[in-house]
DNA sequence: GCCTAATATGTCAGACTCTGCCACTTCTGG
DNA sequence: CCAGAAGTGGCAGAGTCTGACATATTAGGC
C-alpha cells in the first residue's frame, strides 16, 4: 500500500516521489539489516539527503515503513458506507477490505517486503496497529448504525477491531516467503475464523 | 493490574514496592499533565530516585503505565490451558480473562486512571498493543491445539487477537468516568458481539 | 527570459529517551 | 560482624526528533 495520490502540481509530485524513494530505501535496508540496526542517518545517506529531510517527510522512523494510512481508512469507510444496508455486517466489512486490496499500490514484491519488515519488530508492528486504530474511529460510526439493541458502540468497536485484526493477520501471513495464497484468500480465511461454526 | 507476586525475600518485596510507587507517581503525573509533557526526570525527582533507577525498573517510559505484561500473559495462558478441553474456545478465553480480572491488583481508582492514561497518547496505545502481541505469542499455540482443520495457526491468531481486542475495548469502556458496569460485565458484552447472532 | 515569492534543504543546537560502565552504598544472611 | 550480592547514582554517548535560521531551488507570472 502506498500513499493516496493527491493532485497539487509539480511540487506535490516531487514530494511524493521523494517520499516513495526514502521509503523504498528504508524498507530495503530494514529488510537486510533489521529495523533496529539501521539508523535514520544511514537511510538519509543512502538516499542522498540529510536526516533532517527524512524527518520532514516522515514524522517517525517507523513511518518510513508504515506510511500514512489515513487516506486508506477513508477509502475503506467509503466502501463500507456504500454497501447494501441489509447486508450482514461481516460480509460488508470483508467486501470493503477486499476493495482496498484491489486498489493499485506498491508492487507485490515491495509490498510483501514491507509487511515482512513490519512483522519482524514488535515495536514496529505495534505502531502499525496503533495507526490502524484511526481506521476504527472512521468505521465504528458506520457499523454502529447497522446494529440494533444495547451497547451499540461497544459492539461496533469490537466488530471493527476484530475485523482490523483479521486484516493485519491476513497480510502478515501473506508476507511470509512461501505463502501460496493471495492476500484476499487469506483475508477470507481469517474472517472465517470468526464466523459461526460452534 | 499490578505486578505478578513473586516470592523472593525482602529484596523482592522492596523491588515490587519501588516499582509500584514509581508507577503510581507516573500515572498521576501523566493523568494531570499528559504523557508527552512529563519527563522521566520529573517522575524520578517526584519519587526521589535518579532517572537511571527509573530505567532499571521500567525498560521504557510507557511501561510505567503498562507494567510488565509477561507475567500476566503467562497467567492468562495458564488459565486457558487449564480449561476443560471440550469447552468452546470462546468460553475458555472469556473465563481466562475473567480470572485475570479477579486477581487483586491496583485499586479501582488507580486502575481506571491508568486505563484512561493508556488511551490518551498514540505511543502508549502502541506499546499496549505490543503487549497484546506478546500475549498472543503465548496464547496462540494453546488455542491452535483446540482447533481442527486447515489454517489452524491463522485461525488461532485471529481468534486470539480478536479476544484481546475484546479485552482492551472492555477495559477502555470501564475506565470511562461514568461507567456503571463492572469490567467483567463489559468484557462479556464485547465477547458477545462476536458470538453467533446473524 | 527575468524576477519574486514560495518552497525545499541543510546545518546546528538542544531536548528527550535509553544504555553501558563504574565507583560507591546498602543490605541480607551465614 | 562481615563478605558478597544487590542496589544506586553519576556520567558519557548513541539515536530519535524538533525548532530556528540561512541558503538554495523552483514554479509561475509578467
Amino acid at each position: 500500500m502506498s500513499e493516496v495520490t493527491r493532485p497539487g502540481g509539480t511540487r506535490a509530485i516531487a514530494r511524493d516521489a521523494v517520499r516513495a524513494r526514502i521509503s523504498e530505501v528504508a524498507v530495503d535496508l530494514f529488510d537486510e539489516h533489521g529495523f533496529d540496526n539501521v539508523t535514520v542517518e544511514q537511510i538519509a545517506a543512502t538516499v542522498g539527503v540529510s536526516p533532517r529531510s527524512v524527518h520532514r517527510y516522515f514524522p517517525a522512523k517507523e513511518d518510513t515503513v508504515i506510511g500514512d494510512p489515513a487516506g486508506w481508512g477513508e477509502h475503506v469507510r467509503d466502501q463500507l458506507a456504500a454497501r447494501p444496508s441489509e447486508e450482514p455486517i461481516w460480509d460488508a466489512l470483508l467486501a470493503s477490505y477486499e476493495a482496498l486490496l484491489a486498489t493499485p499500490g506498491r508492487s507485490e514484491v515491495q509490498g510483501r517486503k514491507a509487511m515482512r519488515v513490519l512483522g519482524s519488530t514488535p515495536a514496529l508492528r505495534a505502531r502499525n496497529l496503533e495507526k490502524h486504530l484511526l481506521w476504527a474511529r472512521l468505521l465504528v460510526p458506520v457499523v454502529a448504525e447497522r446494529l440494533e439493541g444495547d451497547y451499540r458502540t461497544l459492539r461496533a468497536e469490537t466488530i471493527v477491531q476484530a475485523s482490523l485484526a483479521c486484516f493485519d493477520i491476513a497480510l502478515t501471513a501473506w508476507a511470509e516467503t512461501d505463502a501460496a495464497d493471495s492476500a484476499v484468500e487469506l483475508l477470507r480465511r481469517s474472517f472465517g475464523a470468526l464466523q459461526p461454526t460452534a
